[in-house]
This record gives structure tokens, C-alpha cells and sequence, in this order.
DNA sequence: TTACTTAGTGTAAAAAATACACACTATATT
DNA sequence: AATATAGTGTGTATTTTTTACACTAAGTAA
């Protein structure tokens, strides 16, 4: 029903579960925050939505505020609107995750204003985390558990250059399962969709395994939004 | 961000997707609006989220005062918020589908005020539909394409009984395209979920077919929450 | 009794998933 | 120069799953 707009109070935000992944761990992005309430808890970075944003661009706002970063894959996943789950007053949130590779050359810019400092924690060790928040992130951690496994996300956690076993390694942390190398290889070389670079690894003490990239071309043509990793 | 509560002026709503199931065709319910803007244009069904009611409890709601139905399986998929869906001024909205059994006993209750009349409409022919309701619909029908592959919603569009047959026609419908008759019963009943009945079909004028329940005791224990159709 | 309509069933072939172990190669160490 | 170390890279056999395909059985209607 749309076509009467009484003017209500309610305020309408966006939270973001941002994923890192270092090459070694998988981390989301917490703020510890500075005022009540919940002071001094962690939570995850949100924002209002502005009068004139969609949806879509101001998730892109809110991430590019938190952390200097532009073009990242984002993705919308839920709404959180328990009239309770904030305890000054009615906030509907919509949930965002974002896919981000950490380390090498960029450092995060400073936080914004609201809190104290921000962090890179692994999700093997979360602390509690302020309002709901936690819902929010085991949601989403279970959208991308899902999500891995029919579309091309792993990519955007890897460096354009990657090995298959760094690719393996991110599969690994996200489905929280080992999984065999030799199938692995063989099932992710058959789509086709990586292409196999005539550099090599650099810097490490054994023998460098050969680097791949992902065909994004390639990858459109063949399936167009779907396959089965 | 969630510590202050400016005073904005928002509207938040819900857009149902219903999906119904007669026995032969897929339908949705579409109400005809008797009102500005899209004033004569068939919309999805739609109102606006209470202060104290859960986005759950309100899409129940909703469902109940425009079907009479309670107990519907609802799921929330999605928010639509660009800035300008609306005509008159910001509304976000958020879509639910839902999974009906038409026919047979309960008729519609009669639609509350705001439109002309509310109809079943068949999804293989639908007019044109107001604001952004035909990308609401497009990605609800998506939404239960995937879904009805892992999850067992099938059985809520059919009666409590039915027949492998009935059961296939929608998954035919659903997935749009023909199942073999052999393998979608091997398939099926290979699961264990379903619970064959020592009825037959009746007031058929041919060889009546075997009834089937299905098992959400057994589901539960098998599955949790996941299989794959 | 016959015609009609849908129910119900099995098998073979192909494809996909799984389980599993060792030799190779680059570097670092002595 | 020889050796230790650590990760790379590869093949095959088995099992499971998916696919393709056509006829008989049962009940109703005329």
C-alpha cells in the first residue's frame, strides 16, 4: 500500500559485514564504539541512509567512508527490523557484506567520526558484539557459505594474480571444511574459467607455483551468472 | 550507525509476492489500485510496517487482512529502495513471498479499502504492474526458483495430500521447464520425506493415483534445514 | 467389451564426485 | 656440493548421481 505517505518516524540504516582475507585468515571489519549505547562494545559499521541514495550506492558510500575503498563487490541480504533491537527507538537495518583483499599496498583511511578505532578481527575469534550484530554477521557469514559455492565471489577476497592453492585456502576458510587438492584442482581448472599465467609466485622459500587469474570474459559467457564451484 | 536517531521523514512497507497454487496453473495475487499515482494498475499487494510490529509479523499481517489466511510460510528476500520507486516521496520497501494452496474451501476475504478489487492472476500472462512491482515479482520468482531446489516448498503450494504427479506439475511450473516422470519419482521418494498414504486420489475419471503426505518430522531429522531436489 | 486416460515401473550408459600417494622443484642450510 | 625442507603438481580406480528412454497396469466411461 504506497500511495498514502503519512509522516512517520523511523529511521532506516545500513550495516555492513565486510570480509578480509589476508592470505592467511578470513576477518571482518568491527568498530569499537564510542558512544552509548553499547559504548566501548564492538559493532559493525553502519550509516543512515541519505534521502537520495539507493540502496546500492549508499552501502558503496558507507564502505568507501570506512575505508577508502571503491568498486568493491557488495551485496545486499537482509533486513533486521525487530522493533526492539535498538533501544532508543525504532531502526529497520538492512544488511550488506562486502568481499575485500587485505594487505599489500592499501592501508584503511581513519574511521569517521563515531568511533574510537577500527579493526581487522579474525571470525574465528569475534568478540560480542553491540545490538544485534551478531545475527547480522552469522547471516551473512552463512549467505556467502552459500553463495561461494554457485558464483564466483572467492576472486574478490584474492589478489588479480592468485595460486590455486591460496584460492583453495579461501574456499577452505569460508565452507570451514578441508578440501581434497587434487579434486579441488581438477573440478575448479575444468570450468574454464581461470587463466593460466606464464609468471610465477615470487618470494617464497620452496618451490613457486604458477599463478592464475580469473577470466571474467570468460566467465560471462559461459554461464552468465551461474556455475557450481 | 546507530547511535542517533535524527528525526527523518521515511516510509517503510512490505510488497507480498503470493504466489498461489489451483491444481493447474502458478498465480499471483494482484490488487487493482483506486488510487493515485498508478490509479486503475494492477500492483502487488503492499502496506506500511507498524511502529511495534516485527517486518515478520507484519508481512503476516498483511497477508491475513488481505487473504483471511494465517500460518502462511513467508519469506522475506529482498529491499527495494531507489529513491525514486515512488512518485511522491521516499519509500523503502521491503518484499515477502509467499506459498498459498488455492481452491477448494476459503475464499478470498474481500480486500480492504484502498483498492478496486484483488485477483489471481496467472504468472505465464500479467499486465502491466505499478511502480517497481514487475522487478519485485521477477526476482521473487528467481528467489523460489533457487529455493525450491534445496528446500522442501513445494508441499506448501499443494494440499496436505497429493499426488507424485500434482507434485511434479510444480516443480515444472516453478522451474519452468518439463521434468522427466521416472527420475523426478526416484529422485523424490529416494529422500525418505514423503510418506505414502494408504489412499487413492478420488473423483478422478481414471485410474486414481496414490495420495502422499509429506513428512516434516522426518525432514527435520534428516536434514536440519537443507536437501537438494 | 472396448476405448481412453493416467499411474506406475527398471535398466543401461554417461557424467560427476570421491578417495587416495608420491615424485618434483626451488630455496635454505651446512 | 650435498642435504634437508616445504609446498607444487599430477592420475586412476571406485562409487554415486544423473540422464535417457517405453511399456504395462488400473480404473472410468461409453
Amino acid at each position: 500500500m504506497e500511495q498514502i505517505l503519512p509522516h512517520l518516524d523511523s529511521v532506516f540504516s545500513i550495516d555492513c559485514v565486510l570480509f578480509g582475507f589476508d592470505g592467511k585468515e578470513l576477518k571482518i571489519l568491527l568498530i569499537e564504539r564510542n558512544e552509548e549505547p553499547f559504548k566501548d562494545w564492538w559493532a559493525l559499521p553502519g550509516n543512515i541512509v541519505g534521502p537520495d541514495e539507493s540502496l546500492d550506492q549508499s552501502a558503496s558510500r558507507i564502505l568507501y567512508e570506512l575505508t577508502g575503498l571503491r568498486g568493491i563487490y557488495m551485496e545486499q541480504y537482509y533486513a533486521f527490523g525487530d522493533p526492539h533491537r535498538h533501544p532508543q527507538g525504532r531502526v529497520i537495518t538492512l544488511a550488506y557484506y562486502a568481499l575485500i583483499r587485505l594487505g599489500g599496498d592499501k592501508e584503511l583511511r581513519p574511521i569517521s567520526t563515531y568511533a574510537k578505532r577500527a579493526n581487522w578481527l579474525p571470525i574465528t575469534d569475534l568478540p560480542k558484539l553491540a545490538f544485534d550484530h551478531q545475527k547480522i554477521y552469522d547471516k551473512g557469514l552463512e549467505k556467502i557459505k552459500r553463495r561461494i559455492k554457485h558464483q564466483p565471489i572467492a576472486f574478490e577476497l584474492l589478489p588479480e594474480k592468485f595460486t590455486l592453492t591460496q584460492l583453495q585456502h579461501v574456499y577452505e576458510l569460508v565452507l570451514g571444511k578441508k578440501l581434497d587438492k587434487r579434486n579441488f584442482r581438477k573440478k575448479i581448472v575444468s570450468f574454464g574459467v581461470l587463466k593460466e599465467l606464464d609468471e610465477k609466485q615470487k618470494g617464497v622459500s620452496y618451490r613457486a607455483a604458477t599463478l592464475y587469474r580469473f577470466d571474467k570474459r570468460k566467465y560471462a559467457k559461459l554461464f552468465g551468472k551461474e556455475i557450481s564451484f
